[in-house]
DNA sequence: AATCCGACAATCG
DNA sequence: CGATTGTCGGATT
């Protein structure tokens, strides 16, 4: 949610009638609070301690007022003692009428009339946690410049409404780039010392009133070389010939008014030498985008991160070919030719990043090249230039000032690479007029023809496709990226919804590679692609013709803006078929692998397609019951004994209510469960009743279909699991991935389980030793997805397709003492939690003892003998799951 | 009818 | 405030 959401959600809550009840919600919802997060508002997480008040921890704390009085209620606000310990960013009071308001780090306060919330929506941003992004930590000159310029472009739009349309946008954006060119180039010597700002504050006047005229007049003069300048004013003769594309084309400028004339002035006066064309485009990105702009560079992409794509991609091999070469001219020459050859393509470039630090990495390369072919023929003939031009650089971005900025800092590179060559050998080319610009095109990679954005090269010569194309997964995809999805895949795939957005990039990539010799492509990606469900849908296809060369596995995204964007990546790399090393890194030590799976695993691609029931007949394992209630269905423990203490017959519509946590940790949690034939018991006690309506409500308003017919029987939860006879298995769904086993537990029949657990309803218990087996781990680890990097069970993925011998009884009988003696050892050492047994620092001795008992039961009857590593785990239960999908292909499937 | 996911989200120390 | 670790319910099959 941008900032101009944010006030016109605030605006809707201003027009509409006050309910003291539903405000703090709808003000939650308005300052971009995730659905979820209400709902739990609602229920457990709101810890306020003020009579009709909600505490959103950090974010806000709110108390409805009596009548006149919201002064003495911010008063109780700001002496809460839960606003103590949660530190909400505002304090809120209103009784519908007047609101006040306060910044409790700042104590700064607002008074304003109900009706004005929108209009003071800057106040209320804190609550949608936007005081949290601090200004990125770079360069400083970067970060003066992206205000300065932001604030430029700010008050330009202001003092031209018409230039912030559709139809303008992109001259305006042009208008900023050829600003920043302007700046940049008189302050490292393109255009002589300061004479752009000189011309320009002489005659624009005081005030700016003549700075639209003197600035188009100035552009104009740039794209005519000097002589031609026929018509325009006498002063442009001393401008310089810069064309190159930047100047081509439509040539004007908004009025600038005093305001904007002091920014610019502001702006040209900082020190752009020292600017960092890697970074420094990603920030300025922000400049047209109010939503970057409160991202702050977030996305962009770090250099280093950058590295780990184009070093393995292209970087690494030129280096060594270069190491090779070293004493040996004809092999230096044909170094250079190659180089001179080389195509990036970066389909979603944003302002450039990946292009930059390419061009800037090759250009080292040739310099180095030339110069030891220099020394080695003892030529002493300088070379006259780069062989290798920004024409060769190839993006596609979607937003105009993104694409605008890239070209720009291309240019930039290009003038500072040179400047290294002329470090080297005494001379550089002409600076001016500029040659042409990269080739960026403004569109959607999606729908782009990448042949015609990138032409294919003559044989011989290569194309690396590299980026960092945005992540959204599936359920959070907008209708229009739902559009790109379905056009891209439904020829080729039956199933893909499921993809994340970025796969769009990887099966583009994929054609564009299998159709044109010499490509290979490496894209910084959710690490979700190689992960569970996405990796039978996307890559048979994908590597159908190609393989993959090398990969990074999971890492955390980090870049220097001040709020990281919470995810973590993977890095694939994919060429055509062939024998050579594949590497795979980890924190960035490369690992040599004769076949790489997507799975980022050293082995050859198998891959695990969710299945049901078991196929290798193992016991029906399901989810646990799932409420989506708006978490009125969900008791704390204090919930529960309010309830029961004022209404003892509650206590036969109240269970047991487990989830992951409750399990780790052994905590206890209470739900309402209430059967069809009970329902009119349960609505004849009060607080049962408030809440069964409250999930009728909620179900309502549900945006899911499958949800609204649930609102019939709102005391029943929206999915159950069978009636347990005498015990149920319980595994969470979403665990640490620091454990060195699994959790599972065994509960009785009266508790319920939450969809938070898969559930075995009256299993074996030789079932607890296989989830309990390090075995059983490593094939949930590989083949699942992950919640980060944390282990997510699935029974589809997981469980049914969990390879088995056929055991006999006997065996059965052993794996059943063997899970008893592991749950008898951990009641031995009660109350220690789940967490605090498997905790691998703390993990006791005997608890070890019984596990690795229990594994090497387990692995004998696999092998004959327990397993040396997870390696060989992997590959028997690989082999294991092949063989058998395969069999029961043979018999014709299920 | 059943389930996998989250450029996440909440909590802990 | 960074490290740790799993809620919740929608969208899709």
């Amino acid at each position: 949610m941008n900032p101009t959401e944010i006030y016109d959600a605030l605006a809707e809550i201003a027009a509409a009638p006050f309910d003291p009840n539903e405000f703090p919600f709808a003000f939650a919802e308005a300052t971009d609070a995730a659905k979820a997060a209400i709902s739990k508002l609602r229920g457990s997480t709101n810890k306020s301690d003020l009579p009709g008040g909600v505490l959103f921890n950090r974010k806000f704390h709110y108390a409805p007022a009596l009548a006149g009085l919201t002064d003495v209620t911010l008063e109780q606000l700001r002496n809460s003692k839960k606003s103590k310990t949660s530190k909400p960013a505002i304090l809120i009071a209103t009784d519908g009428d007047t609101v006040a308001a306060e910044h409790p780090s700042s104590g700064d306060t607002l008074h304003c009339r109900f009706d004005e919330i929108g209009d003071n929506f800057g106040f209320f941003l804190p609550a949608a946690g936007k005081e949290r992004y601090r200004a990125v930590e770079e360069n400083p000159i970067d970060v003066k410049a992206t205000g300065k310029l932001a604030r430029l472009y700010d008050a330009l739009i202001t003092a031209n409404p018409d230039w912030a349309t559709e139809a303008r946008r992109h001259e305006m954006n042009q208008l900023m780039m050829r600003l920043i060119f302007c700046m940049f180039a008189e302050d490292v010597g393109i255009f002589p010392d300061n004479q752009f700002s000189r011309l320009i504050f002489t005659h624009a006047g005081d005030r700016g009133e003549e700075a639209q005229a003197t600035i188009i007049a100035a552009f104009r003069a740039m794209n005519l070389p000097k002589g031609k300048r026929d018509g325009l004013p006498f002063w442009t003769a001393e401008l310089e010939y810069v064309n190159g594309g930047l100047f081509a084309g439509q040539i004007d400028a908004p009025r600038f008014d005093v305001v904007a004339f002091r920014y610019l002035r502001e702006a040209s006066g900082l020190n752009w030498r020292e600017i960092n064309p890697d970074i420094f485009g990603s920030m300025i990105q922000s400049v047209a985008d109010p939503k970057q702009r409160s991202e702050l560079g977030m996305h962009y992409t770090s250099v280093p991160n950058i590295m780990k794509v184009i070093g393995p991609l292209f970087l690494d091999d030129l280096d060594a070919q270069i190491h090779n070469a070293w004493d040996k001219p004809k092999g230096l020459q044909q170094v250079l030719d190659r180089l001179s050859g080389i195509r990036v393509f970066d389909p979603a470039c944003g302002s450039g990043n990946f292009l930059v630090v390419s061009y800037r990495e090759l250009r080292a390369r040739e310099t180095r090249v030339l110069k030891r072919l220099q020394d080695v023929t003892a030529n002493t003939q300088a070379p006259l230039f780069s062989a290798i031009p920004i024409t060769h650089f190839y993006g596609i971005e979607i937003a105009d000032f993104a694409a605008e900025t890239a070209k720009l800092a291309l240019f930039i590179a290009e003038y500072q690479a040179n400047a290294a060559f002329a470090e080297v050998f005494g001379r550089r080319p002409a600076a001016l007029p500029l040659k042409d610009a990269a080739n960026i095109r403004t569109g959607n990679a999606l729908r782009e023809d990448w042949e015609r954005v990138c032409p294919p090269p003559a044989d011989g010569q290569e194309v690396f496709i590299a980026g960092n194309p945005p992540f959204v997964g599936s359920n959070f995809q907008t209708e229009d990226q739902k559009c790109d999805r379905d056009l891209l895949f439904k020829a080729e795939f039956k199933s893909y919804k499921n993809l994340d957005y970025v796969a769009g990039w990887i099966y583009l990539a994929a054609r564009y590679a299998e159709k044109i010799s010499g490509v290979s492509f490496a894209f910084v990606t959710t690490n979700s692609v190689s992960q569970g469900r996405q990796v039978s849908t996307l890559w048979p296809r994908v590597l159908q013709n190609l393989e993959i060369k090398f990969a990074h596995s999971s890492f955390q995204w980090k870049n220097n803006a001040a709020a990281n964007a919470a995810v973590i990546c993977v890095i694939v790399g994919v060429a055509g078929k062939n024998s050579s090393t594949k590497r795979l890194f980890s924190d960035g030590i490369a690992a040599e692998a004769g076949a790489i799976s997507p799975y980022l695993i050293p082995m050859s691609p198998v891959y695990v397609e969710g299945a049901s029931p078991s196929l290798f007949d193992l016991p029906r394992m399901d989810y646990g019951s799932k409420p989506a209630d708006g978490g009125n269905l969900v008791l704390s423990p204090e919930e529960m004994e309010e309830i029961v203490g004022e209404h003892a017959d509650a206590q036969r519509f109240i269970r047991k209510y487990l989830g992951s946590q409750e399990v780790v940790r052994g905590q206890t949690r209470y739900c309402i469960w209430v059967s069809d034939q009970e329902a009119h018991d349960a609505l004849e006690i009060p607080p049962l009743r408030k809440r069964i309506e409250a999930v009728r409500r909620f179900r309502q308003e549900s945006k899911n279909p499958a949800t609204i017919p649930t609102a019939a029987t709102p005391h029943r939860f929206w999915f159950t699991g069978p009636a347990v006879q005498k015990h149920a298995i319980l595994v969470p769904r979403v665990t640490s991935e620091r454990r060195p086993y699994l959790p599972v537990e065994k509960v009785g029949a009266d508790v319920i389980s939450s969809d938070l657990n898969q559930v075995l309803y009256d299993a074996p218990d030789w079932c607890i030793a296989l989830i309990a087996s390090r075995l059983h781990l490593v094939w949930i680890a590989t083949v699942c997805g992950k919640l980060k990097s944390d282990f997510r069970y699935s029974n589809t993925l997981g469980w049914n397709t969990f390879p088995v011998p056929k055991f006999t009884d006997a065996q059965l009988d052993a794996l059943s003492a063997s899970a008893l003696n592991i749950l008898k050892c951990r009641w031995s050492l009660y109350p220690k939690t789940i967490a605090d047994l498997y905790d691998p620092e703390k993990m006791p001795d005997d608890l070890r003892a019984v596990h690795r008992e229990n594994d090497e039961l387990l692995e004998t009857m696999y092998i004959g003998r327990p397993f040396r590593n997870d390696t060989e785990r992997l590959e028997k239960l690989f082999k294991l799951y092949a063989a058998r999908v395969k069999a029961l292909g043979a018999k014709g499937g299920r």
